[in-house]
RNA sequence: GCUGGGGUAGGGUAGCUGGUCAUCCUAUGGGACUGUGGAUCCCACGACCCGGGUUCAAAUCCCGGCCCCGGCCCCA
């Protein structure tokens, strides 16, 4: 019987992989560059840390499991717990502010569909140590930037949870989160009809999911959230980031404290939303001292689904060789991969001549480098271009350098991004 | 959790008002072809999602489950 894969998780053919790893490389290639550095956290964490952070209701979607030892695990859902976790434990005396960044695999049991997936991969940066003005438009201008990199048109909103907070302050609970839900789904109707014996807010209320940051003046009596905001969007026009001031963005979740931000691109359909964060202090809840902190997590596997670049195109060299003369053969292709750096492979079945070529015509080879008893005796390689199909007898540092050149005439971006590339194991 | 559509070789499909050996394309391996690929021909390979029911007979009809693709809910 045949096993398949679990639901909601993905194999990856080469081809998917290696846009994959191009795609995650100029990510972390421009993290770094904005000076963050990575981190790695534990596939799996105590339950306990992912419920202090949201809350017992997220046990439904937690992938958890007794461990040997008894102990309450699970699977990370997310990573900005984790991080704010391990500050606490490793980082906590480090200087301040702390830039990190992340790229990980998360689990959710949920039901998958477009754009969500039970195993999913995020790109994250958490700056830890800082709620400035500066440091939020930081962060905000260092996701705008990775989205854009990847060759996304993506709609970026913000707003200040402390804007709607102010409004709601004097209803319970319940009636609080209820408004919230209303707010982010920007239900209009709903509002007013959960509100209808608030005459205070019952169109206060709506009149915010449309206000820009001047008629938020005129709906909210307190100030300070929006002069808050005022100074991160400055700063933010100064960085070139065109944005849309939105205060329907109310990531429900207490930790949040202030700015709150969301990216959205088109051709996802329901899971549209590829980037999310804001300002929040989680260190005190795992037992460090309060840390005003921002980030973001991006899904990158939505990033994936609608960016339109693909990896450059790196050659393929096939060693074609007639079994009289292996070992040259062999030693060409060491030569190939060692002093090139391009891929090369060698027939290793006992193919015959024409098959060698068919072969390397199916695996999309770009060169053929043959070598036979006239090449060994010339001291010398042919070399088959296996696009044109033209080809010539030449020395093997010709050869090499001609294919070498091909590779840095290609179309593809800075020399940091293909380095870092080609630099993975 | 709710809901619509769907599961036939590795991929794409025909058959699906029950009845020969389940169709065709493609991919893969080999041969025709012992120094020149993409063509052609031949051979090989390989499937009815799982379980139960109805029936002389089930890929086909019925029930349940699993899975896939969407939508809702949720979304740290």
């Amino acid at each position: 019987m045949k096993l398949n894969r679990p639901r909601g998780t993905r194999d990856f053919t080469p081809a998917e992989t290696e846009k994959r790893r191009y795609i995650e490389n100029r990510m972390r290639g421009t993290a770094e560059h904005w000076g963050y550095e990575e981190v790695k956290t534990p596939t799996f964490e105590h339950t306990e840390l992912f419920t202090i952070k949201s809350g017992e209701a997220i046990l439904d979607e937690l992938y958890t499991f007794k461990d040997k030892g008894g102990r309450d695990i699970a699977l990370r859902p997310e990573l900005t717990a984790p991080v704010l976790r391990m500050y606490v434990n490793e980082m906590s005396v480090s200087p301040k502010p702390i830039r990190l960044y992340y790229f990980e695999n998360c689990f959710r049991y949920e039901r998958p569909q477009k754009g969500r997936f039970r195993e999913f991969w995020q790109f994250g940066v958490e700056l830890i140590g800082s709620d400035s003005a500066q440091a939020e438009a930081e962060v905000i201008a260092l996701a705008a930037a990775m989205v854009s990199d990847t060759g996304i048109e993506a709609n970026l909103h913000i707003g200040h949870l402390g804007v709607v907070r102010g409004l709601l302050h004097g209803l319970d609970a319940q009636m609080q989160a209820e408004a919230m839900r209303l707010m982010d789904k920007k239900d209009v109707d709903g509002l007013r009809m959960l509100l209808s014996d608030q005459p205070g807010l019952r169109d206060r209320l709506p009149a915010l999911l449309d206000a820009d940051i001047d008629e938020a003046r005129s709906i909210t009596d307190d100030a300070q959230p929006l002069e808050e905001l005022q100074a991160t969007l400055t700063l933010l026009d100064h960085y070139g980031i065109r944005y849309e001031v939105d205060f329907g963005i109310v990531r429900g979740l207490d930790y949040y404290t202030g700015m709150v931000f969301e990216m959205y691109a088109a051709g996802l359909g329901a899971q549209n939303q590829i980037c999310g964060g804001g300002t929040y202090r989680l260190a005190q809840l795992f037992g460090g001292s309060e840390t005003p902190s921002c980030g973001f997590g991006i899904g990158f596997d939505r990033v994936l689904e609608v960016c339109g670049i693909e990896p450059p195109h790196a050659p393929r060299v096939v060693v074609v060789y007639l079994p009289d003369v292996t070992e040259d053969a062999i030693r060409v292709s060491r030569r190939l991969r060692d002093d090139a750096g391009v891929r090369t492979t060698i027939d290793i079945s006992g193919r015959k001549f024409g098959q060698q070529l068919k072969h390397a015509d199916a695996i999309g080879a770009d060169y053929a480098v043959i070598v036979g008893a006239k090449e060994v005796e010339a001291g010398m390689v042919t070399l088959r271009d296996m696009h044109t199909g033209g080809q010539e007898m030449i020395g093997l540092d010709d050869a090499v350098l001609r294919i070498m050149g091909d590779r840095e005439g290609e179309d593809h971006p800075a020399s940091h991004d293909e380095s870092a590339f080609l630099d993975l194991p």
